[in-house]
DNA sequence: GATGAATGAGGTTTCATTCAT
DNA sequence: TATGAATGAAACCTCATTCAT
């Protein structure tokens, strides 16, 4: 039997490319993220056919990471108020934990490289974050504003919390606290 | 005296520019630039030392466009409401009229080519804005909100009102109105 | 393992600058070294990092090659004259054989590109050359002329003792001899 | 009546020529050298064809200048050997003098650039010069050396005398008395 | 499957020279 | 004549991708 593709390399050339991206942009070589991750240049082409597909599977990957510290501990069960602000914060976390990650996430999603179809992959992937963002725009669309303006104005104040919350991490909690008022205002 | 530097294809440069990054992201090429600009290749370096140069004082001009289109007709003397009223329609109101401009924008702004130097000067051309969202910070502040929150809010919710604005531009003065109601509630 | 970096076409470029540059000077491009070396233009990058590697490079591999020559059926046990006499022979004769690398030789040695670190080597790689020259030095040094001044010496003697060779060839031998006579006379 | 071309223009690119040369080697840009000189890139074009007629002018212009050097005071009526020992000092004296010349005049010299023309005017501006040496050779000839070899070994030997001039300056008439005695005792 | 040398298209930038002013 | 903007060929080098080993 032929050796098998090892889910160990794979994995890290998506953390060695989350580290050149973040550091080059975009345009970082495909060498040097393959020797970041400790494999020769030419192996990075046998477990993605190419690099723009590197750059959708690993938009992909964050996505999914983000969506999975939300979905952990989700209070299926708690009020409106109170699954928002779960969403909030879990999400906040980890953007602070791994702001690289972050980093690299806005970049592609900002770039034409991602695909349409990667888009709906990660729209798809929403699970139970999409059932209460809905919730929340129909509250919205009371106010006459359309269907996904709760998650945008959601990300939207999550962009310049964290922004603040990188400047002065000793008060994390408070401001993430006064953020997602902010933000629950903003929808009240 | 030689042929002189002329405004016209200084213009041009940066307006090929605007085009072709927007379509190709900012990997595109100088050759693209010139050849849209409708000048040779070598001409754009006459004009920019390098192609950073280009990029940065292509993002100081953009900037430059948005804060003159706030500045004009500001109401200084409104109350802090009408202001900010103002700031939140004039800018979106560009970007709305200019997709491209801001597209690229953007993508300067995430992207690390634009210096620290650049940065200052886009901060410093503020004029009437900055005052206006400062006053808007000092309200936040009793919230318990940092210095800087409001203006960062603010932008972030731009960037979701265009984003639906986009989607639906019949309703785009309604769109207008009710993203600042949310804004403004956010901040209350 | 995939192919091996060859050591074939490591020299056949090399061997390719020395036409080359022997033709067109140090402006030489490097598309034209590789091809004439019967590989791609990238190719050339993978054996030497920049062209200023290359032509440090080849400048060490040219004095090597003389260095090995003096050095083959180095009379170590003769006389400080016969020593002196078959350094002069040994090398004059690599330079009449190989005009273009006597030619590129010179051409570097003149030029900015050779870096001191690269300097430093060929001194290094002197070898028993180093040990007559400096006992010629300290007979010189008898006549007042500083440390040095003797190999000085018979380089410049051999630049012009090969210009007469080159256009008499049939008299090799007798100029070389009267070359080394001119030049023995001169230290006395 | 038109302008006419300032000799003083002339000059001063010839002059700038030789620092960019000297510093930055044949590759120098004609713009940089036409900065240096105080005008415009366009107007080195006037009083050049194009740069390598302005690399076989500043060498014609180079070597006539050492001559004129040798020329002047040149003891036309003395012995042989107090000829010779004018023109080893008198050329000596220029090249320690202006080593941004000697240095470019090298490097011309081994390029490509300077065409046979040039240099059979340089030969032909030898004047008082060719006739010591001719004499000079007339005596070599006997020891068997070929027409040319003395002054090929002046050049040689006095090349090697600067070099220790340069690190020594102080002992400068030593070292170029020392030397002239060893260029005499080469051919005696 | 893994490796990394080989490829060559394409990118940015330089520069001699021309020519409108 | 003087100027310096304009030109575009060409230089060096990078890099995604292929493929022999």
């Amino acid at each position: 039997m032929a050796r098998v593709k090892s889910p160990e390399k794979r994995a890290a050339i998506l953390r060695a490319a989350v580290r050149e991206l973040a550091n080059s942009g975009l345009g970082a070589p495909t060498a040097k993220i393959a020797a970041r991750a400790g494999v020769a240049a030419g192996t990075l082409f046998t477990y993605f056919p190419n690099k723009q597909a590197l750059l959708n599977e690993l938009y992909l990957e964050l996505k999914g990471e983000a969506y999975a510290r939300v979905n952990a501990k989700f209070p299926g069960k708690g009020s409106l108020e109170r699954r928002a602000r779960h969403i909030w914060s879990s999400y906040l976390e980890w953007a602070i934990e791994f702001p690289e990650k972050r980093k690299v996430s806005v970049q592609l999603n900002v770039s034409d490289v991602i695909t349409h179809d990667t888009r709906e992959k990660t729209a798809a992937a929403g699970g139970a974050v999409r059932q209460t963002l809905s919730e929340l725009d129909r509250r919205a669309a009371l106010r006459g504003l359309p269907a996904g303006f709760a998650s945008a104005t959601m990300s939207a104040l999550q962009e310049a919390a964290m922004e603040f919350v990188g400047r002065e991490p000793r008060r994390r909690k408070h401001l993430m606290a006064r953020g997602f008022q902010a933000f629950w205002r903003a929808l009240r």
